[in-house]
DNA sequence: AGCGATCCTGAATTGGTGTTCAGTTCTTTC
DNA sequence: GAAAGAACTGAACACCAATTCAGGATCGCT
């Protein structure tokens, strides 16, 4: 007698695994990683405790399937604004631009993925997951090197330090608190933008105009 | 009878604090925040676990006087280096150079200090620090400004851009590993730097310029 | 319906770390 | 040198959250 799951319980059971990656997600986009422990999010998804465990192996797994997901959104996020610029500078303003728009339309979220302390389980999934994404940048970097647009340069050592500043000026702990305003917030995605612009080398006058460009297709719409 | 401490005894308990300190940051330095825990604490400190309980009311007091101590310190070598340079653009150059070598320096503390993952008072003592930090790179940016060497812009966002960019490049999980190389480290800290001094305004230029003048001072011989 | 396989539940277990405190040792004072 | 006060010790306690697991519920097959 052999049992077989028929169409119906698989897909029941991925839709529990998402309503427990979606529970995770909301918990960290209130309360940062801290705020994701099993109970509370067996609670948020309508499951008992223990049936986490049945669809990942341990909280680790979870976090790094939660990092990898919401990174694997935001990566294509980067790579749809980037490939519809008309150029290498353009697209790299628009690739940074819309770091910035991501990471400040869930900030708790941001910050968890990015920075909050997790084992080092964790940490190797998200370690993975900014590769991509400061690699994604990388590319752009060096795109617009080639293009003649920038000097010649790290690409890499400037893919870190943009991200960098990017998280430190609108996430990290001194980032302005007033930013609910969207005008304000649209300010400072401006002034982030330009900054890391001018920092691989843009000069102040074009970048000023790039950056224009690349946020006005850019939804500065942002929920909590 | 009233009991009066004695000098030697006042003396020695101070030395016990600031053992007990000593011991906190040597922690921090190699494991991190996470390492930074009250059993281990107490045995580098050749104290017993409770005794820590008689110089600082909680965990959480001792790692904010920690935070607290490492920050005066490079606060004070910030504004050293700074001050002795020639004119404001030159002194910012400095503060940032600082900055990166000290980050360097000792990363797993910076590290801690910086962004691992703390209890909410912590957070308070922590955000303090930074802040001073951040606001003497912001002082710096405008008086820059005022000389009419960088153009006009918002100094407190910068700020934390420019350490944000310091930090992720120089200490974050991305950060390159080969370090360890005292010429790559310096490569690294003028690179770093002149991405800073750009990202501000600095024309390339002048920039290079700069960046060799800051770091020829600084002293770039660092121990893990 | 009936039976075994699978899945779910949630209370109990486990592990690790901050904190306490009764007992001990050292200090001051007379 | 002895009494009283302070400081120190370290094992015991408390707390919190991850993980387990025996029992109950559901599902797939005949």
């Amino acid at each position: 007698m052999i049992y077989r799951r028929t169409h119906q319980v698989v897909k029941r059971l991925a839709a529990r695994r998402s309503a427990i990656l979606a529970a995770a997600r909301d918990a960290a986009a209130e309360g940062g990683m801290a705020a994701v422990q099993i109970a509370p999010v067996a609670s948020r998804a309508n499951v008992a405790a223990g049936t986490v465990y049945r669809y990942f192996p341990s909280k680790s797994d979870l976090i790094s399937e939660l990092i990898a997901d919401v990174s694997r959104d935001e990566l294509a996020a980067i790579r749809r604004a980037a490939d519809a610029a008309p150029g290498p500078s353009s697209a790299l303003a628009a690739a940074v631009t819309t770091v910035a728009v991501h990471v400040l339309s869930h900030r708790k979220l941001a910050w968890g993925i990015l920075a909050e302390p997790v084992d080092v389980d964790v940490n190797a999934s998200r370690l993975a997951s900014r590769r991509e994404i400061a690699g994604e940048i990388e590319l752009r970097i060096g795109a617009a090197v080639r293009a003649g647009h920038l000097p010649a340069q790290d690409t890499a050592l400037a893919a870190c330090a943009l991200l960098g500043a990017l998280h430190e000026a609108l996430v990290g702990p001194l980032a302005p608190d007033n930013l609910d305003d969207p005008a304000k917030l649209r300010d400072a995605v401006q002034t982030v933008t330009l900054l890391a612009l001018r920092a691989v080398g843009v000069m102040d006058a074009r970048a000023r105009g790039l950056v224009v460009q690349a946020v006005l297709p850019a939804k500065i719409l942002v929920g909590a």
